[in-house]
RNA sequence: GCUCUGGUGGUGUAGUCCGGCCAAUCAUAUCACCCUCUCACGGUGAUGACCUGGGUUCGAAUCCCAGCCGGAGCACCA
């Protein structure tokens, strides 16, 4: 009796117990915890990334839970790029339209796209105004020197600045009438408050590196993250922030201008950074921007780079990423996200629309070897009937052309000794050739045959398959001919790979596409 | 140094607020077996965890104290 009869069993003898049963698995599918003072229809939540390139794969947790709530809350999903630093953390303005294309990869469509850099003259405006209450002055101490003096718990001559004059400063900051370093505006919080991360900090300086976005390329007076994203969370409606462990602070400065301002304080939750198993690149925009320009990597959907345009070139779908960033939680400690569940949540998505098909991997320590098939106690069939897939009968076989054929030589049995091979039928290996049985499908159910992959050496695809580890070559079976690119299929015994191209660009790279391959794929995973 | 913050199997997670139903949940992983033209799927079983030490209590993963270990902030980065 399988789950579905059983279920229907116990719906007729015991209703009651089904309902509760059911009860249960809502409850299950309900992974992340609640999110306090919630209320459906209420709640606002934004991603804030900053646009300085494609996301990688801890990216995608943002979205996953937010959407997930959204979901959840009947709630808003706002983007905010958080562009405010035109030179450290300069925009890419690629970047942009990459992270938003990453989301809908991942399900998701955000309700509001807003970028920061659109919106000075309202964080001026709120300057403006928490200078009239007295609540930020302008100073220009070196960094050094107000580092110092806030270790010590000592103010700065700034601070009793009166309005009037902070008001000119601040004025002068927005006109660029000073350069970078020379004159910041900062919040007066407490310059004795027992945690020195919170003292008076800056909420605007000068950069003379104008901003990459044309509609904001003048303006030299920036919004540092804890007032910009303060003032728009508090605009945009946002009632539950959630964001990491680095930001942890981050809340407590803002609630000084919250407080300035009678302001309420939304919701805030943390959580711990996310790394990735699998991968030897560190989870790190810059650092994945870095190997891509040094060569490294191809580019963002190398396979072996930690990104979710890899994922997607890889063929897993953004359902599985999702699925598992939710499984892991909102703890805010540090969290290693295994890619085998990301490929387990794959697996359960792909298999039963992807198609089988033959693969023989060449490798180095692993070569294919060619053969021909010649009649031995029977005489040798022309071709293999394998199935699309041995649970749909119904999407029928494909022909694969014996004659010569190649199988990976560690498939090979001891000379002499027997192999079956897949969707063909038993052969012998005697050295230089495999000779035709007389058996049936018996001596495999016996257990003393093994069942192999092949494709025919002449007819077969010249292929180039993508990994994590690196590329690897082979021959596949000519059926791979007829299936569409960005089709997701399995190879028998290796595993699931995105077709990519049906024939080759020749790049430049040391172990790329020559231009003369027949078929590129990217590997998936197992 | 100062200030936050966290520690449940390999990984993630439930349980912690309001001690007993927890010799600890679920998933993944690994291994074995079953199924199978031997991959994958599916099924069965096994492996494997409450950071340490005290205390409170009839009873502690849960409460208290100390320690150990980890993460983060103290930027004119986000």
């Amino acid at each position: 009796m399988d789950e579905a009869e059983r279920r229907e069993r116990l719906g007729e003898l015991a209703p009651e117990k089904l309902a509760e049963l059911e009860i249960d698995d809502e409850a299950d599918e309900h992974v992340l915890p609640d999110l306090p003072n919630a209320e459906a229809g209420e709640v606002v939540m934004r991603a804030a990334p900053n646009p300085n390139g494609p996301w990688h794969v801890g990216h995608a947790r943002m979205p996953a839970v937010i959407g997930t709530y959204k979901e959840r809350y009947d709630g808003e999903f706002i983007c905010r790029f958080d562009d405010t630093d035109p030179e450290t953390k300069r925009p890419d303005l690629d970047a942009y339209d990459a992270i938003l294309e990453d989301i809908e990869y991942l399900g998701f469509e955000p309700d509001r796209v807003i970028r920061a850099s659109d919106r000075l003259e309202t964080y001026y405006d709120h300057a403006r105004e928490l200078i009239d209450l007295g609540g930020a002055y302008t100073c220009s101490c070196s960094g050094e020197a107000f580092s110092e003096l806030k270790n010590a718990g000592e103010a700065c001559p700034h601070r009793d600045k009166d309005v009037e004059t902070v008001r000119e400063e601040f004025a002068a900051m927005v006109d660029g009438e000073y350069g970078s370093g020379e004159m910041v505006l900062r919040v007066k919080t407490d310059i004795e408050h027992k945690n020195p991360a919170l003292r008076d900090w800056v909420a605007f300086r000068m950069i003379d590196t104008p901003h990459p976005r044309e509609e904001a390329s003048e303006y030299r007076c920036w919004p540092m993250l804890d007032f910009q994203s303060g003032v728009d969370d508090h605009l945009t409606g946002v009632t539950h922030i959630i964001r990491g462990i680095d930001l942890q602070d981050s809340a407590k400065r803002q609630r000084f201008v919250y407080d300035y301002f009678g302001w309420e304080y939304p919701e805030v939750l943390h959580w711990g950074h996310v790394q990735v198993d699998e991968y030897d690149v560190k989870l790190s925009t810059s650092t994945i921007k870095e190997l891509i320009e040094d060569g490294e990597l191809t580019g963002w959907d190398d396979p072996r780079a930690p990104t979710i345009q890899s994922m997607r070139r890889r063929g897993i779908q953004g359902r599985a990423l999702v699925d598992s960033m939710t499984d892991l939680g909102m703890s805010t400690s540090d969290v290693d996200l295994a890619m085998s569940s990301v490929y387990a949540n794959n697996r359960d998505l792909v298999d039963d629309g992807a198609n089988r098909y033959f693969l023989v991997r060449d490798r180095e320590d692993d070569p294919a070897v060619e053969l021909p098939i010649v009649d031995g106690d029977a005489p040798a069939p022309e071709a293999g009937h394998p199935r699309f897939h041995p649970e749909h009968p119904d999407r029928g076989e494909r022909e694969v052309p014996a004659g010569r054929v190649v199988v990976e030589s560690s498939d090979l049995p001891p000379e002499g000794e027997r192999v079956w091979l897949k969707g063909y039928g038993p052969v012998r290996y005697e050295g230089d050739e495999l000779a035709f049985l007389d058996a049936d499908i018996e001596i495999v159910r016996e257990g003393d045959v093994d069942v192999i992959h092949w494709a025919p050496a002449e007819e077969g695809l010249d292929t180039l398959l993508r990994t994590v580890d690196g590329d690897v070559r082979g021959i596949a079976e000519p059926a791979l001919a007829d299936v569409d690119p960005d089709t997701v299929v399995q190879f028998v015994r290796v595993g699931f790979a995105r077709i990519d191209a049906l024939d080759s660009e020749a790049t430049d790279e040391d172990d790329g596409p020559h231009g003369s391959e027949d078929l590129v794929a990217y590997y998936a995973h197992p």
